[in-house]
RNA sequence: UCCUUGAUAGCUCAGCUGGUUAGAGCGAGCGGCUGUUAACCGCUAGGUCGUUGGUUCGAGUCCAACUCAGGGAGCCA
């Protein structure tokens, strides 16, 4: 027994393999170990979905080539119980992945009962609840991995361009702008902020470095419950000595694109996984739109169109079909639900039409949000004063006109940051640029030229009301040597939201930190 | 902070204008069928209807306050 047990051991060992690295094994046997992610039982036959983290495959284990003990080990298993199966590669078209394994040995590792995670549709609260386990469902693997591609890729395209890479404090004593959004901290006695931006610490850096880029966690007190907010974010925030506006746009939209092909090229599995609609990343690699603020207010109150389409208008189209899609689903539901009453359906039939009417009254329940919410946008749109910011509601009318993301720049300088160069030819302008993703995805980026002019800079600190004494260091950076210098901040979820095609932020981060989430 | 929607079994939801022992499907347990891909058949277990108070002969259903959650505004990436 002793000496079975070390020869299959090294067995084990010798032919350990992961699923993605199947391809080179056909014919051969292996070793896979993993999590069984789904089981279907037949008589003397068992089907396991094994995921190990780079892949699914269906394991099929019968008397035949795992004799009784085989079998019976295999019955056994469990929805997320961890297993190491030993079987023959087979090529299978039909299945993910495209090979099965021909199951010889069942080894159970680590037992698991009664997974609360079922093979069905979940409440958003019960799945955040449940965020530790969550992870594993093949979704959330998939924009796990999409996650990682794209920070590599942001880490290779300023990598490859001579950025360095710096980290900024996490604790600060100056607000940036302003305290309302702050996370208060003790810091020995001293009042302390969690970094809500590092961008003045990246300043500082490309001052001694010449083009730098931080990649480091954020965080705001934002009371927000929308689908775009969180409490902890990631940013990246390059900051490029000698660069205007109009290079750090180019920066931008270079990074962009080389997220998108890097995503394109490696994660084909996820995108399909996910089933992202991959023409807007296509019409994504080409330049994006450049647009001034003034041009961007008159396509926001309807005043000007983009190719033939009208920002109001589109709105208003939007919410008609909204709601004849509210009449079709209601009739479906009710349909569906008349032919269960008729009680002429077999069980099976009922089963699938209540899966049909759960998901349709998930689709009801979202249509219906999008008919409260679509008039207030169209009202705020019509409404909308020159001279402001924009809100979500004026992204999503604007971005819906266009199938890439678009540049507004020159903004009016009183309703942004204090840091930020004023156009010198209309000192009215502030060279801030917003990079606004298309689908109604809104800011995912926001930077601009920054301000070299110590006194410029010291009369917009005291218009907001900053504390001077905490900018002192910052103010070095203008009477030493300042030179032209301009960055960006960009938002690492809302890129995998909007790459992704996501519904709503929480998904494109491990563990959300949001108002009202703190666990798991 | 404001606006808006909601809270009924482990999960997803029914429960119409207040009326005797609160329902379904999934999941779980047991048994049968099946090279299966969230659609097979049968049985069993499982709920003080978010909390507190009120109206009423009678409240899951009506009213008030609170708590929690979804979405939106503001603010932002």
């Amino acid at each position: 027994m002793r000496y079975l047990c070390k020869y299959r051991t090294k067995l084990t060992f010798l032919h350990r393999m992961y699923i993605e690295e199947l391809h080179s094994a056909v014919g051969k046997t292996v070793t896979l170990k993993g999590w069984v992610a789904n089981k279907r039982e037949g008589k003397g036959i068992v089907f396991v979905i094994l995921r190990d983290g780079t892949g699914y495959c269906q394991c099929v284990v019968t008397e035949d080539t795992a004799g009784a003990e085989g079998l019976a080990n295999g019955q056994d298993l469990s929805l997320e119980c961890s297993v190491s199966l030993t079987g023959t590669v087979v090529t299978d078209e039909k299945q993910m992945g495209g090979y099965e394994l021909q199951v010889t040995a069942v080894e159970p590792i680590g037992k698991s009962e009664n997974y609360p995670i079922a093979k069905k549709e979940h409440g958003v609260e019960f799945l955040m609840d449940q965020r530790h386990l969550w992870l594993r469902s093949t979704r959330q693997w998939a924009i796990m991995r999409i996650r990682n591609r794209i920070i590599f890729s942001i880490h290779r395209y300023f990598q490859d361009q001579g950025f360095v890479q710096m980290d900024a404090p996490i604790f600060t004593g100056n607000a940036c702008e302003g305290t309302s959004t702050l996370f208060e901290t003790d810091f020995y006695g001293e009042t302390a902020y969690l970094s809500q931006s590092g961008q003045l610490y990246g300043e500082a850096m490309a001052m001694a470095m010449g083009r730098i880029y931080t990649f480091g966690p954020t965080f705001r007190a934002e009371k927000s419950k929308t689908r775009r907010h969180l409490s902890e974010f990631w940013m990246i925030e390059p900051e490029m000595a000698f660069y205007d506006i109009f290079q750090n746009m180019d920066c931008i939209e270079g990074m962009i694109h080389a997220i998108i092909t890097d995503v394109k090229a490696n994660c084909q599995q996820e995108l399909k996984t996910i089933g992202r609609d991959l023409a807007i990343l296509e019409s994504s690699m080409k330049p994006f739109p450049r647009l001034t603020y003034d041009e961007a207010v008159r396509i926001i109150k309807g005043e000007q169109d983009v190719n033939g389409k009208n920002g109001i208008g589109s709105l208003e189209e939007e919410l008609k079909k909204v709601s004849s899609r509210l009449l079709e689903v209601d009739a479906e539901i009710a349909d569906r639900e008349a032919k269960i009453a008729g009680g002429s359906l077999k069980k099976g039939e009922i089963n699938f039409f209540q899966n049909k009417i759960d998901s349709l009254k998930q689709e009801k329940a979202d249509l219906e949000e999008d008919a409260r919410n679509i008039p207030q946008w169209i009202k705020s749109a019509k409404e909308f004063e020159y001279g402001n910011d924009f809100g979500g509601s004026d992204e999503t009318v604007i971005t819906r006109l266009f199938d890439s993301p678009i540049m507004v720049y020159d903004w009016p300088h009183a309703v942004k940051a204090f840091y930020l160069k004023r156009n010198p030819e209309n000192p009215a302008f502030a060279r801030g640029v917003d990079v606004l993703a298309p689908e109604g995805y809104g800011e995912i980026v926001g930077g601009g030229e920054r301000e070299t002019n110590e006194e410029l800079l010291k009369a917009k600190i005291i218009e907001h009301e900053l504390p001077m004494s905490a900018f002192e260091w910052y103010l070095d950076l203008r009477r030493f040597g300042s030179v032209p210098h301009s960055g960006f901040g960009l938002g690492l979820e809302r890129m995998v939201t909007w790459i992704c095609g996501l519904k709503h932020v929480r998904e494109s981060i491990p563990f959300p930190r949001m108002y009202g989430r703190l666990t798991p």
